[in-house]
DNA sequence: ATTAATACATCGTTAATCTATGTATCAATA
DNA sequence: TATTGATACATAGATTAACGATGTATTAAT
């Protein structure tokens, strides 16, 4: 588990980029990917991703579709077109970020 | 220039990092280096630099001396040892993190 | 004189996420 | 059959890192 400060920022492009690669998912099962994905080492929190969904959604960068499936409430993201232009960028400039931490944090690397 | 959301919980890395490659900087030279390493991309705030200092040295991982260099007064700071270890923790965690976010955000990187 | 750069400080605010709590269904188990 | 755990959602209040605004003071430049 990282520190949640590190964390802090993330949630948003790891749900859009989740949509953008699968197309369509639902709250819970988003949760269970990341979970598996990561090998645990981030566990969103339901009070933080039902939240986000709902907020990316206000946002018009998601649609959602309620379903009933095997008994149990489902609500299904996807993706608007609004969303998958905002996830473009926001990866631009997480890669273009991570890049410029690893400069200042690897020393000696190149310069001068 | 970066959302703040992104940058946040970077801060104490950065500034560790600085101090154990350069062993002593004052507050002011923090901010110029990450400005002129990041080429402006990130921008320190000093509302947020000299309270993170004093919170660093509070927590016992710095230390400070006054001085006064061309009639202005500047605080050097330095690594204490648990400022060195707690650095390399946090290095190892980020650096971690970093790829394990490299691996959400990249589609069909080798697994399965 | 005034502005910009240097060098520090503090206080109130913001906002993303967490914690805690709640509802409800289904499957497994004791 | 009562209970626990997993599934699936929701919300309200607390936390906290960092920000924005503001302030002091010195030096150099215009």
């Amino acid at each position: 588990m990282y520190s949640k400060e590190l964390v802090k920022g993330t949630l948003n492009v790891i749900v859009l980029n989740l949509l953008a690669e699968n197309g369509r998912m639902y709250g819970y099962e988003i949760f269970s990917r990341v979970k598996e994905v990561t090998d645990e080492k981030i566990l969103l929190k339901d009070g933080s991703l039902y939240p986000a969904l709902q907020k990316l959604t206000k946002l018009g960068m998601l649609t959602v579709e309620e379903e009933i499936v095997g008994g149990r409430k489902r609500k299904y993201y996807k993706l608007t077109e609004e969303g998958r232009v905002r996830n473009h960028e926001y990866l631009a400039e997480i890669k273009d970020f991570f890049q410029t931490m690893n400069k200042i944090l690897s020393p000696n690397t190149s310069n001068a």
